[in-house]
DNA sequence: TATTTGTATTTTGTATACAACATTTTTCCC
DNA sequence: GGGAAAAATGTTGTATACAAAATACAAATA
């Protein structure tokens, strides 16, 4: 009987039964729709045509507002109906500032905490930054971009910054997206990539974070004017 | 008639109109149950027994619960009920290292952003908190030292960091509320605060931020063996 | 006695129904 | 025609009802 647990266990792999609850699917999709600009900053949330065109009850959807709210992507405001919160300059500003020390810790720490093989993986996304920084290939390098900041959130193996980074860079992610991109403020961010990379080959974590914290204040003034 | 809103606006101080929505009032009070203690870490929400005592129907009631899961408080499980989330040693050490960073930002930026007038508030706070150290009165300095905090980031006027701080400082509330209390470990915390205030009073930001980080670093010394 | 299997009960998830509120349109009066 | 009051409409907030799980319990079998 053991034995044939064992067995199971390697043969079936044991899946994490991941259960999906409605309202963590329309959570989901809804955030989507904000982060793609299908639902404009500003403009409200049409409740019934929206439940209409997921075909839930309203009941799962609100619970998914709810969330939403918290991780301050919409506002409720009572009676009044939901709208897509609409990012001023300031909290564009106030937001990067908070990001910028938090990737700069969450630098530090990667360099002191990641064994050599999660280095050699964010490495390699480097590289392939590279490739297709080189071949002008915009979205593929706008979303590993994505994953090499959240990875080097990861490895520094402290969950409230893997939080908290998660949730600034998904706030940030439209604005980030649709900001207005010139060819030397790209050379620019990739020139700061090159540094992290040699930051992180020579395992200089306080070099690293203070890159990567440069790195972001210099986000601003290439989102700036799009605001 | 506009002579007379003038008049209004004087008399009656324009109140924000806060309209309160059930489910805000049952996330605020769950919000205390919990950092009361009244519900236990890791024990189940009974909804049927809650919704009862509070009066409340079940629909405001869960949308509450995904508030409190969106802010860290809860975990929801599908199908198998919430329960009230029980912090590991990790996580807590992981929010006071994301915590000193947050404030030493916030006293950085308080420094170079406070008017005079915040300033003295602020000095004011700490010198209520000394007498209070002097009285032993525990629960009162309790509550100045956290709006101590609060008022720092809101004075370093950035958005995003008044939201992160509150959000982990409420989270952390538990925590540090029942655990073990020291003389020596109080008195260190008050010469803390009385380097902060002298940093205020000079209006060094730098400075003021590192008392501030390095504080909440032994905050984990003061806590750790509670956990 | 221990384990399993089937059944009952409780609890959770979702849909619907109703009530309260906000907004828009219409009506009425000056 | 302009503006205020009132009715109609739509939207949001809350309660309840039903369906689908999960859990607890009991009987049956080895």
């Amino acid at each position: 009987m053991v034995q044939m647990d064992g067995m199971v266990d390697e043969i079936i792999s044991l899946a994490p039964i991941e259960k999906q609850t409605l309202h963590d699917q329309v959570a989901s999709q809804l955030r989507d729709l904000i982060i793609e600009g299908v639902l404009e900053p500003g403009s409200r949330i049409d409740e019934t045509a929206l439940v209409d065109r997921l075909g839930v009850s309203r009941t799962p959807f609100r619970e998914a507002l709810r969330t939403l709210a918290a991780e301050g992507l919409v506002m409720i405001r009572p009676s009044k109906g939901t709208v897509v919160r609409r990012l001023q300059r300031e909290e564009v500003y106030s937001m990067l500032e908070v990001l910028a020390e938090i990737e700069r810790l969450g630098g530090r720490l990667a360099c002191e905490r990641a064994k050599p093989a999660e280095i050699s993986e964010l490495l390699n996304i480097h590289d392939r930054m590279i490739a297709l920084y080189e071949a002008r290939d915009r979205l593929p390098y706008y979303k590993l971009n994505q994953l090499f900041h959240s990875r080097v959130a990861e490895v520094s193996r402290n969950a409230t910054l893997i939080e908290v980074q998660a949730n600034i860079q998904s706030r940030l992610k439209r604005i980030r997206f649709v900001g207005n991109h010139k060819p030397k403020d790209w050379a620019d961010a990739v020139a700061d990539h090159e540094e992290m990379a040699k930051a992180l080959r020579a395992g200089d974590g306080p070099r690293l974070g203070d890159v990567m914290a440069k790195h972001l204040m210099r986000t601003w003034d290439r989102v700036e004017d799009s605001l």
